[in-house]
DNA sequence: TATTTGTATTATATTAAATAATACAAAGGA
DNA sequence: TCCTTTGTATTATTTAATATAATACAAATA
């Protein structure tokens, strides 16, 4: 999977990373199971440091996105089942977005045309 | 309108102000014409710096949310007409939360029902 | 044993964020 | 005219976040 980052960006880099990890693993490019680039690896490709990647990798971890072990690396963890926890600040962050669209002079069907569109996009 | 910080967030301060007040103008709590508070009386009432309120409200004016002179003070803008231009930003941050619903159990239909749900919040 | 893994450590540099105190120009009300 | 209020600019300072650099360690594999 390929990475790019904006280093213009206000967004960090190692939130960039863990960003573009989240829509790969959504959109199905990258799979329940499939192993991640090695830390020293994807941080020598992007340009940066080990440890931004590290950090990446952390948070990707620490909200249940992937596994890592000492040796075998970081994969894709496998779905959760059962009752979704939705996290309070996606919530939040949809609602952010919904509400720009809305002043950006969107109409409410277009709106929702444009979230299936993203929706079906993540099938990949 | 209520301002609510979160001193704990990662997100700055600033970026709490503003949120908070685009999500407002969209659910109608703020109406098009109507003055925000002032720099200096909002900074005190929640207890923070002058600048970092009108940092919010500089962005804001940048982002073309509100109309603000020198005496009349800060003001709600009338919403744009004709052709939307939308935010490469807002699309960008529209589609990472859905990845993230998605990601967290929810079918595509729960997801374009919490959609619908948000939207219709912002007639309020 | 040698290598690769993620990660911890320590130090450093840069930038962003927030505060504090003060000041200025512009406009309105007295 | 004088005073107040408006947003904002200025200057300095502090704190925290971000990123880099160099090194090291434990664990597991080949």
């Amino acid at each position: 999977m390929l990475l790019k980052l904006d280093f213009d960006s206000e967004v960090p880099i190692y939130q960039q990373i863990r960003n573009q990890i989240v829509v790969g693993i959504a959109s199905g490019q990258l799979s329940p199971g499939e192993r991640l680039p090695a830390t020293r690896a994807l941080a020598e490709d992007l340009g940066v440091n080990t440890m931004t990647v590290s950090k990446a990798y952390q948070q990707l971890r620490q909200e249940g996105y992937v596994m890592t072990d000492r040796r075998s690396g970081v994969m894709v963890r496998q779905r959760e089942t059962g009752a979704p926890a939705v996290p309070e600040e996606t919530v939040k962050g949809l609602r952010l977005r919904l509400c720009e669209l809305r002043l950006a002079g969107l109409s409410r069907e277009k709106i929702l045309q444009l979230c299936e569109k993203l929706c079906d996009e993540e099938v990949g």
